[in-house]
Order: C-alpha cells, then sequence, then structure tokens
DNA sequence: ACGTCCAATTGCAGCGCTGCAAAGGACTAT
DNA sequence: ATAGTCCTTTGCAGCGCTGCAATTGGACGT
C-alpha cells in the first residue's frame, strides 16, 4: 500500500496539491472552508508530509547534528542534556553521532561528505582532528566547536577557560599544604590541545606559588576515562616518592585514580588528595565525592546551539568567535575530606 | 556557489548523468575507460552526492535512529557501544534521540509523524508508553524494542530474563544471610513492566526461600537514577526498622542509596547489604565496587540490530519475536565486603 | 557480408514536495 | 456597468537522484 502523498490529499479535498501544502505549512492565507476541507482529507487518509522529499525542495532539514567522541562518556552525556532541550525550542531537532574519536570518521563528517545533506548544522567535540585536520572542513557547513580548539575564524568555537580552571585547581591542593602534586592527563600531541591548557595551567599554579614542577609527576594518557585513570595512578604509587595530591584532567580519570588509591589502602584525601574536571553527577556521589572544575554546561549548550542557528539562518558569511563560558571549581570530600 | 550535481559531472566527463550515477554506486558494468573519466571528473568538480536526492529516489535512506529516554543513562550510554558498530557493519549509520521518557514524543517517533521517511528502522527503548500505546505504532514501520515490553507480533522485542535475574540477585542477598530486604525503584502502573518484572522476581526469591516479604519495604522511585535512590534509601533509613539489604533497580538508584548510607554512617555491606542492576562502568569503580546484574549489553545490541536489518529487508511481513539475551549475577563489594 | 547477441550506455519519467509568479474571483470605487 | 484592487488558489518547473527499459555499438558466428 503506498503512502498517501499531498497529490492524494488534493485530490480527495478537490483543491490544488499547491494549497494542501499551504495548509500543511501554515502558510499563505488560507480560507476557514478549504482549510477545513483540505485538514478533513489529511484525517482521512492518514496523511504525513514526506520530510525527504520537503527537505530536498526547499534545501534545508531542520536537524542538527551533535558529534561526540564518545556517547558514554558523562560530560558528553550531560552536555547533550543541555543541547538537546536549547535547539528543540528553536525548532531544530538534535542527532547524536559518535566517532570514537577516530581521525577519519570525524574527518568525513566536517569534510565534503554526502551526510553533509542531512543536517543544517554541526556542533562537533572533535577528538581525532588536529587543528589542522578543522581546515580541510567544507566551508558551507554551519560548525560550532566545543573544547579546545581555536576558531580559525570560519567557525565559532564555545568552551571554558581551561588554563584558568585548571590554575585554580592546582591552587586549591597547593592552598591545602600538598607540594607534590602530580597531573594525570596530559597529552603532548596535535590532538590533545585541551590536556595542553590543563598543563598549562598546572604549571602556572606552580610558578604563581613559587613551587618547582617535578615533570616526572605529570603522566600521560591516551584518553580520559577511568582505566586510563586508575593505570596512571598505580605507576605513580610505585614509585619511590608518591605524590600527596593529584589533579586528574576528567572526573572519570579521578574516579579510576581514587579507585586505584583506596585499593591499595591509602585514604583520600589524608595520603593523596584528588581533584578532577567536568563535574559529572558520578563525583557528587561517589565516595569520597570528587572535588572538580565545574564547567557551566549549560551555557556552553546554550551559546552553541543559539551560535549555530545563528550560523544556520544567516546568509551572509558569519565571522567565527569565540565563546567563553564561566566555570568554578567545587571543592568536596576528594580534597576537603569527610568532615566539612 | 552552487552545490555541484551528478549532471555537472557528466557534462564535463562527456557522459550521460546515468551513467555518471553508476560509477558512484558501483553499479552494472563500466569499463575502465569511462570510469576512469567520470572519476576524474568527480574529483576535480568535488563532486558529492546528495543522500536527500538519493533517498528520495531509493525510499531507503540507509540510517536508523536508536531512541532512549535519557542519554546520560550510562545503561543506554554503554548499550550504545554495542549498537552502533554493529549496525555499521551491516552499513547502517547510527543516528541517537532521546526522549525524556515523554509520552508525547515517543508516541509521534513511533507512530505515524514525519520524520518516519528519514529512517530505515528504529530501536527503541520505551519509558513512557505503555503495552497498549505501542498498538497506535505505524505498522510499515520496522521496529525492535528493548527491555521488557512484550511483543504483540508486529514487533520484536529483545531483552533479559528480568524476573530470574531479580530472582537471583536477591538470592544472593538471602544467601548471605540477609533477612529484611527492601527493594528500591517499584513502578505499580503501566508504564512501569521493567519494575514490576524486577519486583516479580523479588517477591519470588522470598518464596523460594520461604521468607515472608514485608510489603512495606518495596520502595517505589519515579526514574531510576541517583537522586531517587539516595532519596528512597533515606526514608527506609528514617525507619524504626531499617532494612539490612537493599535490591536496587538500577546501578544508578545503587549508587545513591550507598550514598546515603555512608552519609550516614553506615557501613557497606556490613550494615546494609546493596545489590543493583545494569552492570554500569561506575560500579565496578566506585566504593565500595557495586554488586549487580549484569545483563549481557553486546548480546542485546547485536540481536536488536540483527533483527532490525532482517526486518528492513525483508519485503515480506516478518513475525515479531521475542529475543533473549543472557546475564549473570556479579557479586562485588557492595554485598561482598572488602576482603574477598 | 549479414544477422545475432551481449555488454555498455542512455533517456525518460518520477520520487513528493515547494518557490515563484500568474490566474482567478470577489469586492469596491467611480 | 466598468475598471481597479486585493486576496485566494493554482500551474509550472525543478530540487538531484535512480529504476526501468530501450538504444547503441562492437564482437562473433555462419
Amino acid at each position: 500500500m503506498r503512502e498517501t502523498t499531498l497529490r492524494d490529499v488534493a485530490d480527495l479535498a478537490g483543491v490544488s496539491p499547491r494549497t494542501v501544502s499551504n495548509v500543511v505549512n501554515g502558510y499563505a492565507r488560507v480560507t476557514e472552508a478549504t482549510r477545513g476541507k483540505v485538514e478533513r482529507a489529511i484525517a482521512e487518509l492518514g496523511y504525513r508530509p514526506n520530510v525527504l522529499a520537503r527537505n530536498l525542495a526547499t534545501g534545508r532539514s531542520g536537524q542538527i547534528v551533535v558529534v561526540v567522541p564518545y556517547l558514554d562518556t558523562p560530560y558528553f552525556a550531560e552536555l547533550l542534556q543541555g543541547i538537546i532541550p536549547a535547539a528543540r525550542k528553536l525548532g531544530y531537532n538534535v542527532l547524536v553521532d559518535q566517532t570514537d574519536g577516530d581521525r577519519e570518521h570525524e574527518g568525513e563528517l566536517i569534510g565534503r561528505g554526502s551526510r553533509r545533506f542531512l543536517f543544517d548544522g554541526m556542533i562537533l567535540s572533535p577528538l581525532g582532528l588536529s587543528q589542522e585536520d578543522l581546515a580541510i572542513r567544507d566551508p558551507a557547513l554551519p560548525l560550532v566547536i566545543l573544547g579546545e580548539r581555536v576558531s580559525d575564524g570560519t567557525f565559532d568555537h564555545v568552551g571554558i577557560d581551561d588554563v584558568a580552571a585548571s590554575t585554580e585547581a592546582v591552587r586549591h591542593l597547593i592552598d591545602l599544604g600538598r607540594r607534590r602534586i602530580a597531573a594525570i592527563g596530559d597529552q603532548p600531541y596535535p590532538t590533545g590541545e585541551a590536556a595542553q591548557l590543563r598543563t598549562k595551567g598546572f604549571r602556572a599554579a606552580h610558578a604563581a606559588a613559587g613551587l618547582p614542577v617535578d615533570e616526572s609527576l605529570i603522566i600521560g594518557t591516551a584518553r580520559f576515562n577511568r582505566v586510563d585513570g586508575a593505570t596512571a595512578m598505580a605507576a605513580l604509587l610505585d614509585r619511590a616518592d608518591p605524590p600527596d595530591a593529584v589533579f586528574c584532567y576528567s572526573d572519570l580519570v579521578a574516579s579510576g585514580a581514587i579507585h586505584t588509591l583506596l585499593g591499595r589502602g591509602l585514604r583520600v584525601p589524608q595520603d593523596v588528595a584528588v581533584i578532577g574536571y567536568d563535574d559529572i553527577e558520578d563525583g557528587r556521589y561517589s565516595n569520597p565525592t570528587i572535588s572538580t572544575v565545574s564547567p557551566d554546561k549549560r551555557a556552553i549548550a546554550q551559546l552553541a546551539v543559539e551560535r549555530l542557528v545563528i550560523r544556520i539562518t544567516s546568509t551572509e558569511p558569519v565571522p567565527g568567535i569565540e565563546l567563553r563560558a564561566g566555570h568554578r571549581l567545587i571543592a568536596r570530600q576528594s580534597t576537603l575530606g569527610r568532615s566539612t
């Protein structure tokens, strides 16, 4: 049984297809009489517009895609909780895609891939793509980048001040009297910009306090997840001179690090204080609760969507800009201890 | 500047548009000579096929959508890690949509909504829709349901044996000598089928052990998240006769419950043993680690995708079936204690 | 040399919808 | 009665692609 089309409705209602289209889209002025006829026909036939055909004719789809490396990273999942409603409010439907941080996959998405036609715009959190890779993007694709990439002027970038936030986190540890502070999560290569900014903050805090940085306490990890955090922490503890505090580049890393610490019978924070980054829900419920840098996720989501829609709807070229959302330090048990 | 089309390529290569199409799609036999010409023209013009137009012409999109209530629920996020690669392997791209458990939104998706045309099929984890609501679905939409809905014969259902799994979980608590066992997460209303099956297992385990069920220890929650778990646990502890074990209907609920227990200075599992459901990564790293029912997520994902693709590609009606994935009990610190 | 056959290529029509501009119709003003 | 005005409705063409069936041209057989 064929799907009913505009034409079927038109025939039944005794009007032209164009009029049915007008009714469906609320266009132009249509008299109550004809509107009624058409609506009755629509109901009778169970007509629904074919969005594919509509999109082809109009050249727009009303959908935006949010591309993240991993959907099972709580930070992204929580960010999406802000993005989805914000976009819906502006009349866009959101679909989510995952790249596994794969450079090629990400490249295909922002490049001249065919999927382009399915979406009016994209919010991308790149992981596999370096700053340079971003240059190969399709300039016609409205794009907003999350995380640490600097806009090259053809797309927008939304993020927080990572260096400042990291500096605050490490200063917090210093203020608590810790002197051997480790950092877990550095990524000293082109795609590791976000990590590098945090390392920069780590150094800045030391410098501000007049403390030397023990380079050997800066541990690299391939990803910001629990396994890597646990492994890195184990390596640190196996040393002759373990740290008395750890700055983790994500709450997941912190969760893994704490797991290792507790597993070895050490106390957090008495033996080792831990601070994370992202403020995911997990950290508010874990034991101990995790001190963290809390980015204003709602603001990030809101800014990204607003800016993307501006880009989509504008007919003239929109200059790429940098948008900064706020952040704040939240001290919890993993640095302060149980009795607050 | 207009996007280049098939026709542009055809003109440049000096062949017909149809031949270009044949090259692009690898159809039919095309001589090396013409293929070369066409490919050169494609490269020169930077042509990319317009999938919208292709989809309209072919009537299929190569995309499937996975609809979940909440993307920030780790269980779903982890499930997607299985679904996405399984689908890609079969030539389908996966997009994800979130409904907030909203009945109307879910209804629109499975019903005769316009978005239908964007996807060849759907994997849905319903929350707001009752068994009855499912009946209004568009019969032409290939659909696989996850979670606890029984197939009505027009769609497939993939799940685990919730009653058996729940029974095992509670028996585990009983075997440990616990006698006042609470359950957190019941939902005694039409959309709460999953919860009800777990409650059923809770009763079954008691019955099998010859123990009475204290109905007042079955606590309802609106969702299966941390806040609800924490709140329910608090209510249980405020009673004159608190439980010595808790069966939580998800690991998130368990996480919340443990948070409350530890916050009140109680020990887990010495004072109260806790077991969860879902086996999310969180529970493997938390302190204490969380005992849980582990559904075979990879199998669920695999079965769901395979079955959906069968449904999509089959020309004749496919009878709806029930597919069961395995599960196993994983005892961790929250029931066994630290020294295993 | 001519017919047959087969592979390579092509043309047509149409997927279902909307942008645009013009046609139709009712009504008003003169 | 007639021209002018304004609002509603319509027809056409086309978005870019593919299914289908037909055409072309060369290879081969007799």
